[in-house]
DNA sequence: TATTTATGGCCTATATACAAACCAATAGGA
DNA sequence: TCCTATTGGTTTGTATATAGGCCATAAATA
């Protein structure tokens, strides 16, 4: 990422990061686990799920989402077999599109 | 990340990354917008966007969740304001649990 | 068909997220 | 209360994700 980038992300990411890190929370809590034991399982060290859980919007959606997995948050409200679903349907929707998006070839035309 | 860390990821995560990212593709091409349009209005590259619409795991989620929210796609099918709301309850649930989790304590005494 | 554009796949330099090791403060259980 | 485990916040070295090029191919319109 070169030429120092900051970055601004829009409050609904923000928020939608800080919820899913605070169900984490929440459900690591139910299920009795420190946060060494999450970050173990999940493969990820205390300090990344410590972030993850305080909504940080610069980790890798990999672990996050793999964090959410082992302690029972799911993502779109769907069990697996509803996601490969859901995930097959779109992908043959997808197929039916056009490959690339293009604009109406407009010729201003205002030089006569 | 030192010590060349092999990340694995649970097929409920893969599918997940890749389902979100069908549906980015899907609803940029349904308004009309360029990989290189998305992308500057995401502030974020071409590159990158490409590897969130394909379902990369390896992208941070700040900007997986931008992307989401420019073309429409809502992450846990909620609006703006149902999605403070909820993170605002969750964060008064917090309060009120305990704040760190611990084990009982057991003392395996078999030395005698 | 020809032409123009979008896309996908490289590559390199660099900013940075990560793991791992700390320490301090906090919170639970005895 | 004390003791211990958990948590939060550092720091540091390193692997790597990213931006920004480029080029080849695919695809859409004229």
């Amino acid at each position: 990422m070169p030429k120092s980038i900051i970055r601004t992300y829009s409050r609904y990411s923000r928020d939608a990061a800080a919820l899913l890190g605070s169900l984490i929370r929440e459900a690591r809590h139910e299920r009795k686990l420190t946060a060494q034991e999450l970050a173990d399982r999940a493969g990820i060290s205390r300090g990344l799920l410590q972030r993850i859980e305080k909504g940080n919007l610069k980790c890798e959606i990999g672990a996050v989402f793999e964090v959410a997995t082992i302690v029972g948050v799911k993502l779109f409200d769907v069990d697996e077999s509803t996601l490969t679903k859901y995930l097959r349907q779109t992908k043959e929707k997808l197929a039916l599109l056009p490959k690339s998006v293009r604009k109406k070839f407009k010729v201003v035309r205002d030089d006569f």
